[in-house]
DNA sequence: AGGTAACCGAGACGGTACGTCCGGTCTTAAG
DNA sequence: CTTAAGACCGGACGTACCGTCTCGGTTACCT
């Protein structure tokens, strides 16, 4: 489908690279509110028509930036492998990885850039931003959920969406609130105390862990 | 203590209200991005020195606008007299019409613009900006919780903050990936997934869901 | 020399004309003082860095707006032409004209703003602001003295610089004193009064005016 | 007529002073356009409101401040006392003493400063300011001149004002062309030039300037 | 002596204008 | 024929200053 044979001068792959680096950089040092297209495109070391060319709004050009940043790059496949066949540890090993990448040195500027891009234009160009950012991330958590239902180590029923939300939800939260340090922390807890009701019924009473 | 004697003439009431009125006017057009504190002062009727004199960003604006708005001003202590004697009752309530309220018509751009004033200056004036937004429904939220712990409707020993964290969060996620009309319907039954965790091992066969 | 492919989009030479006819207008309403950057640029339709990309500052523009206005456009080499023979006679029509310019209706404000761009900055940007801007009508006038000294006319010695100082300031002066009226009237009296003492010491008893 | 008893509490005289003074100090620093009452009144020691009460504009002040300092206080009645008997040589040191006081050192930017507060608002409250302010010199000027022609020492018929215009006229126009120095320099000679024209023709032969 | 009225310094008020940055678009040259 | 870079354009920024108003308090006249 269309045309393989693109006409006239070629674009520069070095300057998409230049420009996402550049964005990083400046998404480091202040934030969402601190990038201009112009000090992109200067830090970048191109003309600003370049920078729009490529990426339609400041929303769309942090977005690309954020995900392709080396950290998030890993996000992408991670849960299938870790089959441990048990879904408790599996969805715990996952949250905690998830946890720990996005409260890295460095990393925090570049999620909460995320939530801003999303959340600063309701009816803008990417109306659901933020679920195109994290709905991989979303539906590998959601069928890593489906196979423990399968398998019969949690209970049917249940909004499987819902308690996907809750889970990463809940470190959103923590990143919004200036509680990123806990996220990490707190992760395997979250993830048990949520999952126990999944338990089906007969095995709930052994769930606790430590005393309870 | 402090200076009782004010020098200098009194700031206007009304040009408070007409800031923080025109404010919430053009976040419900446009969003975060759409509000200029140029375009905040016009249709105020008042002068930009006279915002920046009483809110030194924009972000700060945008927050007291909407935690003044109608909607939010009556979120600050609703859910302690919702004693029915039963938390899982009580919390899903609350949880029910937070959502309801949020997503109420028009509600829904305040709501990102909170999240877009937290996340978009990492290192701003108001680091813990969204927590101190959403602090008192947290801690109102744990207070419940604690409360059903007492009693010995819940389980003890768990992490009562995270559980908050995944319901607050869960909402919050929702709006962001523009599944707001979910939020209200799904509130029962997230709160019925999380607390399942929760109860007391031998009273668990009861805990089915009346939806599922 | 120098680049004459130029790169880029070029200015607007609509908006020149826009801005200078704006600030004409408003010097004709307030004076100086009644020009703002703010109000050019409304008035003019364009933007505000627009204004300051072409002028540095109020005084430039209200200067170049003034000596480009079409009263005074014809002021810069009207006096060659009417070499009548007789310098006093010449001078005389100069003045004269001059002086009718200058007071016609609607120009006093732009004489004055001239003025008032010329002295409101001892140490500004153009510090001989105001001989930039008369000095071609002065050099002008001198040039016309020496050619009546050259022809024997006008007695040879004299400082020809602080004559043509003394004509131009006494119209400037009787602007600034709000006896413009009076301007034009005068204006050949006073250069016959000036000029007597030019005469040849020989011819002065016959100095009279009527054989001049 | 009116109440020559005040009530309530005088004006500081002391006030006056220094709010003269400041203005003063900031014209030296930056000129007319330098001067602001926000500055003037905090370098003065007082409020605006007791700036405002006093003069009713930046124009008048200025005036006030320039008119009422040391070097042109002594400006209002030196030419009377000069009467050697000889118009021309009284005119002279006259017209030099006043050039020598407008170029003395600092004295440059107060009346140029005068000149920017007569020309920047040509209705303005003071309309005929500078005639207001250089009237009683103007006048002293002239009277001078008449006594010359009743000695016969001057040719009777001529236009005064304009030879007073001139003389003034000249100095000013120099000054805002930045050719302040040479105003001293050539007061005499100008003097000479314009005064060779009224001398009784049988006298003319001994005219030839001493100096040139 | 006590009231009262006009002044005082201080400073915040509402608002105009400032000069600059930046988001986007257009024009021309390079490939 | 499409890139790339530079200049241009106008909206919005955050600040300085405008002239006014409101204070608490002082100073003198006038009952």
């Amino acid at each position: 489908m269309s045309e393989t044979t693109r006409r006239g001068r070629p674009r520069s792959a070095a300057a998409d690279q230049a420009i996402l680096e550049a964005t990083r950089s400046l998404l480091g040092s202040g934030g969402y509110a601190g990038v201009s297209m112009e000090a992109v495109a200067a830090e970048a070391g191109v003309g600003k028509p370049t920078v729009y060319r490529r990426w339609a709004s400041k929303a769309a050009l942090v977005a690309d930036a954020v995900l392709t940043s080396e950290a998030f790059g890993a996000w992408e496949q991670p849960e299938e492998p870790a089959g441990s066949g048990d879904v408790g540890h599996d969805v715990k090993a996952w949250l905690r990885a998830h946890a720990e990448r996005m409260t890295a040195p460095g990393q925090i500027p570049l999620v909460l850039a995320l939530a801003a891009a999303a959340a600063e234009s309701p009816g803008g160009a990417g109306e659901p931003l933020y679920r195109r950012l994290t709905g991989p991330r979303h539906r590998a958590l959601v069928a890593r959920l489906e196979a423990g239902v399968a398998a019969g180590q949690l209970r049917a029923g249940r909004d499987l969406d819902a308690v996907a939300d809750a889970l990463i939800g809940a470190l959103l939260y923590q990143l919004l609130t200036g509680n990123a340090a806990a996220s990490a922390a707190r992760a395997e807890d979250l993830v048990e105390t949520v999952l126990e009701g999944f338990r089906p019924a007969p095995l709930a009473e052994t769930a606790g862990r430590g005393r309870g």
